[in-house]
RNA sequence: GCGGCUAUGGUGAAGUGGUUAACACAAGCGGCUGUGAACCGCUCAUUCGUGGGUUCAAGUCCCAUUAGCCGCC
């Protein structure tokens, strides 16, 4: 699908299978076998997203319970380093905390030193060289704070910076806020990270206002619930009009769309079967880098405002998505 | 021919006289943003086989009738 670069998940690989099996298998390239680029993200935002697993957060890390197993882990900002090392990924990230929206100012600001503090510490136990440490921006909807969590981690020289601590529930402007405030203060020499975003509008926004990278479970989950995204906007397979339509999905170059069409997938999405996900899930999957791919060439040739505005027209909705 | 049991939506069914007929599945619609894949929300029987009756009030009680199932001759 050509994607620039894939995603794997420090706690959910160090639950199961355990870092060591991974490391064992000589890292999560060989493990996978999958050569490209890959990223693990911290585990920082599965501490906000699975708090019904967490037990508490402190200044010494995070304490969870293994849903699977019942076993306590407990994740300091070292040891995600270290977790991160034997996993063996090209580009890791800081432990940081992901608080929730909204959030007091008060509480934000002590969130943000103390992000601040295990990013030093996980930069300082962090030895692979040949893997990329980012550090993760946050601050919520507050600017000085945005501010001085960016300046912050610019000082201590990470080799790229993700904006994190958002989309994740608050109003669509206080995204497009939160992004505003926040990259003025990153260094445009080294990569920007835009992490969980994936809808159109956001994308395009944050590619004007200078993002580098981005990466998002929304294709995925949509197509396992069954909404496919074409130039046309967002359609939903599941619907009975389309069980008997031979057509493919959209004029697309993708595995899903060359081979299969609407009724099938419609009919597999129906009886549940997990193929239907998956190959709607390659079909959103690769729009997106299909847009993406579109949009590099855009700003080559210096028209990349009004290709986003007519990719979000014919879209036809302001959010896209 | 005689006796017994059962009839509630597309389906499986709750409901033993008292406001808008439970729940589930199916169906329909919407949601999902650094992944706990297979989740969440909303909609979906003015009506209880049919026809009478009792009662202030009937899916619930009575009578008749129809259909299905079981048993006996």
């Amino acid at each position: 699908m050509n994607a620039g670069i894939i995603l794997a998940n420090t706690y959910h690989l160090e639950l199961r299978p355990g870092s060591e099996i991974i490391q064992k298998a000589g890292g999560i390239h060989s493990f996978m076998n999958y050569d490209g680029p890959i990223l693990t993200d911290s585990g920082g935002y599965q501490v906000f997203s699975l708090t019904k697993l967490r037990d508490k957060i402190t200044e010494e890390g995070v304490s969870f319970k293994d849903p699977l197993s019942g076993d306590k882990h407990f994740f300091s900002p070292e040891e995600v380093i270290k977790i991160q090392e034997r996993i063996g990924a090209d580009i890791i990230m800081s432990f940081d905390e992901c608080p929730p929206f909204p959030c007091s100012k008060e509480y934000m600001a002590k969130s943000v030193d103390r992000t601040l503090r295990w990013a030093k510490r996980g930069k300082k136990v962090h030895t692979k060289k040949d893997q990329a440490l980012f550090g993760i921006v946050q601050g919520g909807d507050y600017p000085d704070l945005r501010q001085y969590c960016a300046s912050e981690l610019v000082s201590m020289d990470f080799d790229g910076y993700s904006i994190g601590g958002t989309a994740i529930g608050e109003p669509r402007l206080t995204e497009y806020h939160e992004v505003e405030i926040t990259i003025p203060f990153l260094p445009y020499n080294k990569p920007r990270y835009l992490m969980g975003i994936g809808s159109l509008d956001m994308l395009f926004d944050g590619i004007r206002k200078g993002v580098d990278m981005f990466d998002c479970v929304l294709p995925t989950r949509l197509a396992r619930h069954g909404s496919l995204l074409t130039r046309k906007g967002r359609i939903n397979i599941l619907k009975s009009v389309y069980k008997d339509d031979f057509n493919p999905i959209e004029k697309c170059d993708c595995y899903t769309c060359k081979n299969y069409t609407k009724a099938y997938l419609h009919h597999l999405m129906k009886c549940e079967e997990s193929l239907g996900g998956r190959l709607c899930s390659i079909h959103n999957v690769r729009f997106l880098i299909r847009i993406m791919e579109e949009a590099r060439k855009a700003i080559k040739e210096d028209k990349f405002l009004s290709y986003a505005a007519k990719i979000l027209q014919d879209f036809g909705s302001e959010r896209g998505f």
